[in-house]
DNA sequence: CTGAAAGCGCTAACAC
DNA sequence: GTGTTAGCGCTTTCAG
């Protein structure tokens, strides 16, 4: 790609007799080099087809003249905008920042940029994000779909573009897609505190996204698995915000049933409630509430909070992801069969969940 | 715009003799309806030049064949992308996706979309970026600049591309800026710690930003306004993270010189690394030692911290960014001078300042 | 109000 | 290796 910092312009006069800085095009390169609009064509793309001296010149006039290339002119003619979409439902939670710089690094290593958008949990603006990415000419979307019964992979019939479900898929499986271990991960985590002894239990559940719902089965069958009775097991909505988890708290801690003495959270956010609730109650997590998160947000691990999670290798989604999808882009008619992939995940034990009350210290590293 | 969800094809033979599906166009619309190019774009454009059944005789051929218009053709004739790119620094700071998730939601009231970007705190990745970004022809840049000394506004030069800077600026004031009161807030709350009788302040500064240094400037210009010898306050240097935050911390509690009894923090994210510092220290904070830190991040009001920090309307922050850029790039040339925009900001006092110790409770909210 | 023609900046196909 | 030509899908003249 051509140089920068420096840009030198060409004034033309325009119809009014004004002068007017237009942009320099490859045309305005060749004339200078000396050479045909094809040669700088085949400098700028790297073909191996120009002659040294030549391609020096070249390089000189693009230098000399600022030029930059047009990407809408070179997106007409070969059909590929170099952007991907990156749709995801909303912003409450942090990992949101992680996910956007991480999906933005590696798709700069494959040569694409990344044009976000969200979704509000909305299929209004699902529908109008993904039209929006489609004008675009987004090469391929990741999309985070809204809700278990989306449709939204139908939109892409008869386009160009190529599109995977990334995190949230919906239950028709149009579409790849890339996620992670719900499923197995709280089941892991819910199963580590019946292994701590506790015998009730409850779970705060997320939106209706099929990560959450795998989440809610992984509990679930946890408790199936353990032959608890299920009337022991409470589950409550909770959404996906901090007050959301607050209020489901008090929900469990102040209910008719019997207290559970531990609570799996759909989400670290949510977990995060469990705090403030517990504040006020005057209780003390982990010694009178055990509680176990997921995501493995920044924060779980600061010392004052020091939740247990289940984590997961974000830049290892992100590469496979956008690996399959360039790799559909390139090869336009490669009949690869639909992929639906998840990513294990690791249950990170720290203080909240009360493993380490009986025994030792909490883990040096918080 | 047209309608979605349903996208018929029309199959074209190319010339392998194989069938491909080919994307639906303006000319295949206008020989649908029985209309003419220019007619179909009127209409697309909301132009108020068609006759009404005219108008709906085109919608009905769009929606049947499924059109969608293409933006890299339109902007090839039009100059115009209706695309901003948007670089930050960098995603260490949770406050990064709040800010990309306000910015989308804001620019897509005006018709754009959002091109993010990272510059990792490194000039190249700056240059790269914002050369990408010109590439793609995005028609306007809200620029988070790496350092004090950048000069990348100069890449702008005979560029369509409008560009102002956002939350971080460089020394020469080469473009609009758009940000916070850094310096006013930072002040407020160090003001704040010394009527509360601290007399040995210490100052965690931030990286080598304009943000950083209005704020450790603040702290500065706090101290010297209450006469306090100069060599009674300690600047450590803690960067972005909350591992520097901890460290810096440790620095100022365990110096030859007396210790500070209150640290004022760069960032919420530097101010948690205190808490961590704290713990192992075994001191109680805001007892034995009073924090404020600066962005109110969402985990700052969490009962278990309760941080004392600086708060802004972020939101009022992008919304008069996006205006003001968008109104560059549609009046072209309306000759406004270079603005240079700080929204205040607002001392949300905690608990962790001590504020609260000897007379009454914390608030109610955390 | 509608239609025909030109051209945005670039790449692809084919001569030379 | 290099130059010429055509055309991607759209908007913008300018005639009618």
């Amino acid at each position: 790609m051509a140089s920068n910092l420096s840009r030198q312009n060409e004034f033309t006069e325009n119809q009014k007799g004004t002068y007017t800085a237009m942009p320099v095009t490859i045309k305005d390169v060749a004339r200078h080099a000396g050479v045909s609009q094809q040669t700088v064509s085949n400098v700028i793309n790297h073909r191996p087809v120009v002659r040294k001296e030549t391609r020096k010149k070249v390089l000189k006039a693009c230098k000399k003249l600022g030029y930059l290339p047009n990407a809408a002119a070179r997106s007409l003619v070969t059909r590929k905008s170099h952007i991907l979409g990156l749709l995801l439902v909303g912003t409450e939670n942090p990992k949101y920042g992680d996910i956007i710089n991480t999906m933005t690094s590696i798709a700069d290593r494959y040569g694409y940029s990344i044009l976000v958008g969200s979704t509000k949990r909305a299929r209004k603006f699902e529908v109008a994000s993904i039209n929006s990415m489609l004008v675009q000419q987004v090469d391929g979307i990741m999309l985070a779909a809204n809700q278990w019964d989306s449709i939204s992979a139908e939109m892409f019939q008869g386009t160009d573009t190529q599109v995977t479900y990334f995190l949230n898929h919906p239950e028709k499986r149009l579409a790849d897609y890339f996620g992670v271990d719900n499923y197995g991960g709280m089941r892991q985590a819910t199963t580590h505190l019946l292994s701590l002894g506790h015998t009730h239990l409850a779970f705060v559940r997320g939106p209706n996204t099929s990560l959450a719902l795998q989440r809610e089965q992984g509990f679930r069958d946890a408790i199936k698995a353990a032959s608890l009775p299920s009337d022991k097991s409470l589950i409550i909505y909770g959404g996906y915000t901090v007050e959301g988890g607050y209020q489901a708290t008090l929900k469990a801690l102040q209910g008719p049933k019997t207290h559970p003495t531990a609570i799996v959270f759909s989400s670290d956010m949510l977990a995060l409630g469990a705090f403030k609730a517990a504040h006020e109650l005057g209780m003390d997590i982990p010694r009178d509430l055990a509680i176990i998160g997921f995501d493995n947000c920044f924060f779980s691990s600061l010392p004052m909070i020091s939740m247990t999670t289940v984590g997961f290798d974000l830049k290892a989604l992100g590469e496979q992801t956008i690996h399959h999808l360039v790799k559909k882009i390139v090869d336009k008619n490669s009949n690869e069969p639909t992929r639906y992939v998840t990513i294990p995940c690791e249950l990170i034990v720290r203080r909240s969940c009360g493993a380490y009350l009986k025994n030792t210290q909490p883990p040096m590293n918080g």
